[in-house]
DNA sequence: TGTACATCAGTGAACGCGCGTTCACTGATGTAC
DNA sequence: TGTACATCAGTGAACGCGCGTTCACTGATGTAC
C-alpha cells in the first residue's frame, strides 16, 4: 500500500545505507538487489519505485559512503589537537578495526579497482571523496610548510589508501599488521616531505 | 579428440595467459569462463580438462600476472642506471601507458579490492607480488641509506599502487593525469625518507 | 616395431541457479472539488 | 471539512539471461603386450 512521502523518503535512505555498508563489505558485482532490499526489512519486488537501476543504487550509496566517512574523518582530525590531527587520522585510517570493517570505512580502499569500471557517475563520487580526503590532509600540512603542501597531501592520501587495501589482501596476520603499523609510522612521523 | 601432453601444456598455459590478462581489464567477477575460452581459441566446455573450478583457474592466472610483471618491473629496474633504478621502475609503473593498459600491468592495481575477497590461495599469489615488489624496490633504497629501507620501500609501494589505482578511478583527465606526476615526482625526488 | 585398447582434450548441448528487471495487484496516501 | 478518485509504495510471482558446471560423445594420443 501507498506510503507517506516522509515514509518514503526514509525508506530510500535505509536503502542506500544498507547499500552503503554491503558493497564495501562484498564489492559492487557481489552484492545482490535482494540481499540488500531485505536487509532493509522489504521485499525485492519495491526496489524500482526508488531507483531506476542497480546502477542507479550503486551511485547513491557511493555518495553516501563518501559523506559519511568524510564527516566521520573530518570530525576525528579536528577533535585531536592542532598539530596532531593529521596523525590521528592516520591513526584511524590505518587501524585493525578500519582494516577488519570496510562496510563503514573508505569507499576508496573497499573498492577501489573495482570503481575504476564503474559508471561515471559512480566514479565521480569516488573523485569527490578523493578530493576531499585530499583537501582534509592538506590543511594539515598547510600548518607546517605551505610548500608542496597539495603534493604531500596527494601523497599520504595514496599511502593510506595502498596501505589499507594491502593489509586486507595479504594473507599472513603478521604481514597485514606489519603493513598498516609501518605505513602509520611513516605518516605520523612527518616523513613525507 | 585428444591431444599430445605438449598441446595440452600449450592450451592450459594460453587459457591462462588469457584469463590473467582478462582479469586485470574487466576485474574477476567481471570475466566470464566463456570468454576466455573463446579468447583461447576454444569452446567453454573443454574448461574442465584443465582446471578444478573458476576459482582454480583464477589463482592460476594471479601467479601468471604476478610472474610475468615483477620479470619485467625486475628487468627494467635493473637495466637502469644503479642509482637511478627506482626513477625508472616509478616512471613506468606511473606512466598513463601503465594506467590504460592494466591487462599487462600490475595485478595489485587492477585488482586490489577484489583480492582481499578472494580464496586464500589468489590471495597468497597476490601477497607474493606486493613481497617481490617490496623486495625489487629494497634493494635500491638499500644501496642509498640502509636505515629504515624496507619501510620506505613498503611506503614507496603503497604509494605507487594507491596511486595508480586512483588515476584509474577518477573522472577528470587532468586530475588522473595530475595523480601519477605528482607521484612520481615525490618517488623520484627521493622524498621518502 | 606393430597391434589393441584405454585414456582423455575438446565439442556442443544441457543443467540449475541467481541475477536484474517487470508486472498485476493491493490498499493507504495525496489531491481535487 | 468531507467525499471521490488518482497516485503510488510495497508485495510476490514471473521473466529472460548469462553464469559456472556437467555430460555424452568423438577421435587422436599414449600405453601395454
Amino acid at each position: 500500500m501507498r506510503r507517506s512521502k516522509r515514509e518514503t523518503a526514509e525508506t530510500r535512505q535505509r536503502i542506500v545505507r544498507v547499500a552503503a555498508a554491503e558493497i564495501r563489505k562484498k564489492g559492487i558485482e557481489g552484492t545482490g538487489l535482494s540481499d540488500v532490499m531485505e536487509a532493509a526489512g522489504l521485499t525485492h519486488g519495491g526496489f524500482y519505485r526508488h531507483f531506476e537501476s542497480k546502477e542507479g543504487l550503486v551511485t547513491a550509496a557511493c555518495s553516501e559512503a563518501v559523506d559519511s566517512s568524510i564527516e566521520r574523518v573530518r570530525g576525528h582530525a579536528a577533535a585531536t589537537g592542532k598539530d596532531r590531527g593529521l596523525d590521528a587520522l592516520a591513526a584511524e585510517y590505518l587501524s585493525t578495526q578500519h582494516r577488519d570493517h570496510p562496510e563503514g570505512g573508505c569507499l576508496l580502499a573497499a573498492l577501489g579497482s573495482e570503481l575504476a569500471r564503474c559508471d561515471d557517475g559512480t566514479r565521480e563520487a569516488a573523485t569527490e571523496a578523493l578530493l576531499k580526503l585530499v583537501d582534509v590532509v592538506t590543511t594539515h600540512y598547510s600548518k607546517s610548510q605551505k610548500d608542496g603542501a597539495r603534493r604531500r597531501a596527494l601523497v599520504a592520501v595514496f599511502t593510506m589508501i595502498g596501505a589499507l587495501t594491502m593489509s586486507r589482501v595479504v594473507t599472513d596476520p603478521r604481514l597485514s599488521a606489519d603493513i598498516l603499523s609501518q605505513a602509520r609510522k611513516h605518516l605520523t612521523q612527518g616523513l613525507i616531505r
